[in-house]
DNA sequence: CAGAATCCGGCGAGATACTG
DNA sequence: CAGTATCTCGCCGGATTCTG
């Protein structure tokens, strides 16, 4: 097992003074773990999907598509140990264990929504600062290639 | 120039009946790349920083310190290319590089702001969950060490 | 001062094999 | 079915060096 999170969250100490100086702190304790969650390629996938109703193990890596085993147990124990899912095995043979959402992990996925809505609201936007700065790059390139070399 | 109606970041096909199939596709497109920037270590901590003022390069290198230059560059690459941030050069020696929030980062910041308040008003119960979390799987390991071998 | 280029070590993620 | 255990490999991020 791969911890990787460290044990408790801990309240960073910080200085109420600077706001900044929160963010630089909070940053390195709980903002910065549930980012990763929500940030992680499979997190949001399996959210999205059991926000909708429970699911079993073989339902989510079927619906997945893509993910492989490991990673989706990996993730299911993230987010089981951030309360965000839970888990619930049935003493049946063969095993059955369902993943549904906490209510927190649903306020989670709302919030990830609103994030999931801006990107949809200004992905124009970014498209355009994307094209933009390509083309400035593109523009400096040449420089390097035979600059007249006549 | 932004008619955003033919290329644009490539809009994602898929079928607007099922909700989980969008943000499937998407996850895959754009929203990857934003929750990307959003999730990055240091992304978070420039756009903190820069939404109160314009910065130099060294500014924020010494502001953020942890960051390395390569990093910081990086950093401010991709956020400039996503137009989250401009970057003005004045032509002086020694050379000068200004860093701004653009708008579109300004309002980022705000939606970024609503996911580090939600993990502020939860921290306790995400806390809450590691502990118990931990709990449990600390009380199903000794399972494996000495199970009664009289 | 602001960065580009290069090298390199660690770990995160995938594939595989095994188990209850 | 629902996992664990192990190995390997890619690449991400840090340190260092060089430039305009």
């Amino acid at each position: 097992m791969e911890d990787g999170t460290s044990k408790a969250l801990g309240y960073c100490t910080g200085t109420e003074d600077d706001e900044v100086r929160q963010w630089d702190t909070r940053a390195d304790c709980d903002v910065r773990h549930i980012l990763d969650r929500v940030a992680d390629k499979w997190s949001l996938l399996v959210i999205a999907l059991l926000d909708r109703r429970t699911m079993r193990f073989s339902e989510l890596r079927r619906a997945i598509d893509g993910v492989s085993q490991r990673m989706l147990t990996v993730t299911l124990r993230h987010l089981e140990r951030d309360g965000i899912i839970s888990r619930t095995v049935y003493p049946v043979v063969p095993p059955r264990v369902d993943y549904e959402l906490t209510p927190l992990g649903m306020s989670l996925h709302r919030v990830i929504k609103s994030l999931v809505t801006w990107t949809e609201e200004h992905q124009q936007e970014i498209a355009a600062a994307h094209a933009a700065y390509d083309e400035r790059v593109a523009a400096e390139e040449p420089e390097l290639v035979s600059p007249r070399l006549g």
